[in-house]
This record gives structure tokens, C-alpha cells and sequence, in this order.
DNA sequence: TTGTAGGCGTTATCAC
DNA sequence: GTGATAACGCCTACAA
């Protein structure tokens, strides 16, 4: 059953012992149809006997596709982005396209890099989130020619398709909406060299919405390295008073920090939302069971790479010569009020 | 600056645009040293203007070396396998190896239909976890010819190397450690069809460390499927009464049940760990920060991910002939004790 | 329905 | 130090 070692089964091994050519078995394994019922068997049964598996890669070389998707996320080690790749990878699945995944770790170095490691794959569709790319990313994304999809943050010059949304725009409802509840000294909670994340459109939101409103947008508090914990936001919900002492609301950048935030509060014996309201982003499970349930403006990651598989799918597709029509998707956004905020 | 459509550049063109042979491109692309000074310096000046980007497919084909490491998890959705991922990439870069990813959702067919698609491009080692194998999976994992690692548990007869602890030890001991504190009637919350899991073992942990100490195993409250969710131990926690009347202590499966059974509790008007304790397992970073703190089974996800990437880095390298002295690789795992979980 | 020849883009090997 | 040639394992194209 093991076979020998060193060597690895080859179409010729197959063909040989089936006594056909390997292009008759090449033929079996794919085309259902350009084979006798009975030499298919035969072949098959080699197969199985003899343990052949194809090598895709030198298929790859042939037909001139590789079957890849790249696909990057700033972290695989976070929710939305887990969600994202799982539900692309599921969508794909049945057409046979496997996920080639990387992770930037929010920084454009690596992000380039990564880029240019994966093309060598050849993928034949890359997806990835923007958050602003190095030249040379750019650069290497248009001469790959393969579709790109840029996701989560719509760029104002897109490279080719985009599936997201304005995180200034949902972020400066957010905002909008605390104001609503009567909240003036609202501040922003978001982390340091956040330039490149879509903190920074968040943060630029919050400051529009404030502004717009005729109020003060200057309570920044800043704190740790992207992509803020809980216990970031514990810290800094511990020493709330000392960033600023007239705070009534504390938006977040993450429902992460959020969560910290309040434990933070709460152990400083300050009460959420009684004394402060708390608000985060992207609705994490645990904010709909934690007490106070957090406020938080919710979207479902999964869409994301559901919309991406599908769009590359067509995209990709050697039959379908006509493009999408869209090459903007967007994906619902919704500010999601709950206990850690209310109306004053 | 883009070039024309239809075709990428191949190291034949640059060749010719460098005015040298293919080899001497290869090799100035990767030797170092072989080629003169300035050849390489005029064929990188080449390779740079015309946006080459090398074919690493049909240099693996060539060199019979992939640069693929096949990596299963059951969930990419899961902190702790999101974060062994990440550390497993990590650790893998500066080698120049990259992840080839899958996600079996707990299923053992998929797991097989995984495998053999992973094997397909020829990945230099695999690192899956173990819940058990379908034969058919056994078989192509000994006949690929590349080192195996088997993940998390500790399988009775391995393939090949392991990394990680026996789910029924630490579940036994933490068992012990409930009713050190005087718990009696402790119950077990996990999946329903968990069989193929890590949670049967930890079932099993907690049925001989009760067993030991004379005390009852029935109260086993199955829930759901996996992975088990805040909102399934949400759900259990509300209707706890209902399953049995005189829990003392609830071990879950999992953190992310547990948190959802104590809010649960908390809605229903019961105290934790006044009224009741509750532990769980895996120490999500939520664990530490919510009110009851959570009592859980701690480990580092990530020192899985090291610990395989620095194995299989050492048993892949052609100059290194040796094996490494172990093939059972142990992390570290503890009890720790919160303010979920008190002494009676 | 099956087989033969040639090529995919790279690297190993052996000349020069 | 550089180049010609032959693989690597499969598939396309064409012939039988």
C-alpha cells in the first residue's frame, strides 16, 4: 500500500500500470465523458490502489491556472477578519479555488511584501484590505493582471473593485447618534499610529460629527499599538479622569477596548451608563451579553468575504467575458443602541 | 510601465532585455555570487522595470520544493486557532515558507476532502489537528511523504510527531481542583455530536476525576454544536433548572459558553459564584476582564504554532539529516482560579 | 476513444 | 562566470 520511498507517484506510474497512456488518465481524472466507462474504472482503481495524487502544481504550469485566491487581512487573530476568511473560503469551496492567506499585521511594509510573495503563486484574483498601500503594492497590483478587490474602507482612487464602506461616514452617525442622546463631551478612544487602520477614518468621523454639531472634537484619547485589547481599554477606563475630567461619553474604536473600558469604569466605581456611556465598534459577540450589553455599530464580516468569493468567482470565470456590473459593493452598516449608552 | 496585455513577463524576457541567458538571470535572482557584480546589478535594474515577478510554481516544479506547509484548524474563527495561525506564519516567514490553510469545521469528511486537496500542491510538511481520522485521511497523510503533525491532543497511536496536551488530563484536573473547593454536584456543559472533538476528552477528564472522588458524573448538559457559543451557554445559563436542580458548579467546555452561562445566571437572578461557580477552558482574554472574573484551563495557543513552525522547520531542512530528538512535544497547562469559582 | 509531440516557466547539470 | 540542454509533471493541440 505504502509506496517507495523518495518518490512520489506519478500520472506516468498510474498510466503504466493502468496500460494506457498518461493522457488517458489525465483524461479519466478530469473530462467525465472522453473515456470508456470501463478504462475509466480501470484507471480508478489504479488510482486508488496506488494512492496517486495529482500534483497541482504542474497541472497549474499547463492550463495557466493556479487555482488561488491571495487573500490578506491586518490580522488573522481577530474576529471580522476570521469571519471573513471563513465564510470566502466556504463560498469558494465548491469551485475548487483555494485561499492563499496572509497577514499584514497593519503595517504597508509587510503588507507589500506579502503582496509581492503571493504573486508569486500567480493567484488568479487577489483580495486584500485598504488602508492605504505603498506605491510599489500599487504598482505590483496593477501589473499582475488579475482582479483586485480591495475590502472593508472604500478608497478614493480604487484599483479595480471594492467591497466595504466609509468607516468616516458610519463612524460620524455613530457619533451623530450619541449626540442625539444628549451627549456633549464625547471623546474618541483610539490607538496610536493608527494612520494606516481604519481608525484613523473613524477618528476623522467622530471629528466631523462633533464639529458639525458645533462641539468640541479635541477629547482624542489615544492609547497602545493597532489592534487595541480589551486590556487597552481597561487601562484606560481605569484612568479615565486623568486624559480628561468632563467626559460623559467614550466612543471606541473596536468593541474590544469598549469592553475594557467599562470593566475599567466599573472597578473605578464609575457607572456605565449611569455616570458615562460607552460606545464601540464592529459588535463583538460578547457586547450583546455583557452587562451593560454595548452600544455598537454593527456589520457582518461575513458579507464581506461572501460578496468577495462571489465577485471573484464571476470575475475569473474564462466563459463569462462581461464584467459585473458593480464594481462598488457596499455592505450594510447599522448603529446598534444598547444599554451602555442612553438618552439624557 | 504596465506591460501588454495577456502575458506576464517571464524570466526569458528579461533575459533578453538584459541581453544574457534565463540562467543567469536565475541565478542572479538567487545565488548570490555566482554572477558578476555588474551582470546583476544591469539584470535586477531589468527585473525592476519590467515588473518581473518569478514563477515560484514552476520553480517548485523544478526544484521539487513547494515552500508550502499544509495547516488545518477546525474553525479559522476561534481565537486560539486564529492565533497558533498567526504564530505559526510568524515564526514561518524569515524561512520563506508560507501557509496553506483549511478549515475542517469539526467534520471528519472534511477533514479528508481537505487533505487531499492541500496534498494536491505538494506542501513540504502538514500540521493538522487531532480529533480523530477517517482511515481514507490516515492514508494519504503516511503515503504523502512529508512530515506530519498532529496538533492539540495527544492521539493514542501518532502518525507521526505531536504537539500539545491530553484534553482528558487537564480536564480531569481541573475537575479535581472544583471539587477541591468543595463542589459536589458539578455539571459538565458541552456539545451535543462533540465526539470528533477535544470536548469528548475533556467530558471523559471530568467523568473519572468525579468518579475518583465518589461523586456523580451524570449531570451532562449537551447543547448545541461546535464550537459552543456565548449564546448557547447564554441559553443554558437561563434555563439551568431545567436540566438539573442541584448544580453547585458548571464546567464548560469552552470560555466562550462559560461567559454566556453567567450572564445567563446573572439574568435569572442567580449569584456567580455566590449562588453557583462556573469554570471554562482555554482563558479567553475576555475571562480576565468580565465581572465574575472566569476560572479556566489556561495554555498559550500560540506556543503550539512556534513550537510546529520551529519542528517543522528543523525536519524539512535537507542539510539537517538528523530527527529531532522528540517526537512528543508538550505546552504548558495550568488552573487558574477566579472569582467565578469560590472555596465553600 | 486514445495516443504523440510539444510546451508551461523554472532550475539542475554539465559544458565552455 | 555564463550558457545550452534536459528535466520537473502535467495539459493543450493535433493526429490516428
Amino acid at each position: 500500500m505504502q509506496n517507495d520511498k523518495k518518490q512520489l507517484v506519478t500520472m506516468e506510474d498510474v498510466a503504466q500500470a493502468a496500460g494506457v497512456s498518461r493522457m488517458t488518465v489525465s483524461r479519466a481524472l478530469r473530462d467525465e465523458g472522453l473515456v470508456t466507462e470501463e478504462t475509466r474504472k480501470r484507471i480508478l482503481a489504479v488510482v486508488e490502489k496506488m494512492n496517486y495524487v495529482p500534483d497541482q502544481m504542474a497541472g497549474s504550469l499547463s492550463t495557466k491556472r493556479s487555482g488561488f485566491i491571495a487573500t490578506l487581512v491586518p490580522s488573522i487573530n481577530n474576529v471580522h477578519y476570521g469571519k471573513m476568511v471563513q465564510a470566502l473560503t466556504d463560498q469558494l469551496e465548491s469551485t475548487g479555488l483555494q485561499i492563499l492567506l496572509g497577514h499584514t499585521d497593519y503595517s504597508q511594509q509587510r503588507e507589500e511584501l506579502l503582496v509581492e510573495s503571493l504573486l508569486k503563486r500567480r493567484p488568479e484574483a487577489i483580495a486584500l484590505p485598504f488602508d492605504g498601500h505603498s506605491k510599489r503594492t500599487v504598482t505590483l497590483l496593477k501589473n499582475a493582471q488579475i482582479p483586485v478587490v480591495q475590502l472593508w474602507e472604500v478608497p478614493a482612487k480604487p484599483i479595480d473593485y471594492t467591497i466595504g464602506f466609509s468607516n468616516e461616514k458610519v463612524s460620524r452617525s455613530m457619533t451623530e447618534e450619541l449626540i442625539g442622546l444628549g451627549y456633549k463631551n464625547i471623546a474618541f478612544l483610539c490607538e496610536t499610529n493608527d494612520e494606516w487602520t481604519r481608525g484613523s477614518a473613524r477618528r476623522a468621523g467622530f471629528k466631523h460629527a462633533m464639529e458639525n454639531a458645533g462641539l468640541s472634537a479635541h477629547r482624542m484619547i489615544r492609547f497602545g499599538t493597532p489592534p487595541m485589547t480589551i486590556k487597552d481599554g481597561h487601562f484606560v477606563g481605569s484612568n479615565l479622569h486623568q486624559y480628561y475630567d468632563d467626559i460623559d461619553c467614550v466612543f471606541c474604536v473596536s468593541d474590544a477596548p469598549a469592553f475594557g473600558v467599562i470593566s475599567g469604569l466599573k472597578q473605578s466605581g464609575i457607572n456605565v451608563p449611569d455616570d458615562i456611556g460607552v460606545a464601540g465598534f464592529g459588535d463583538f459577540e460578547v457586547s450583546r451579553y455583557t452587562d451593560p450589553t454595548i452600544s455598537t455599530v454593527k456589520f457582518d464580516a461575513a458579507e464581506v468575504g461572501r460578496l468577495a468569493a462571489d465577485l471573484i468567482v464571476k470575475l475569473i470565470d474564462p466563459t463569462q467575458a462581461k464584467q459585473p456590473t458593480s464594481k462598488r459593493l457596499k455592505i450594510t452598516v447599522t448603529n446598534c443602541m444598547r444599554e451602555s449608552t442612553r438618552q439624557l
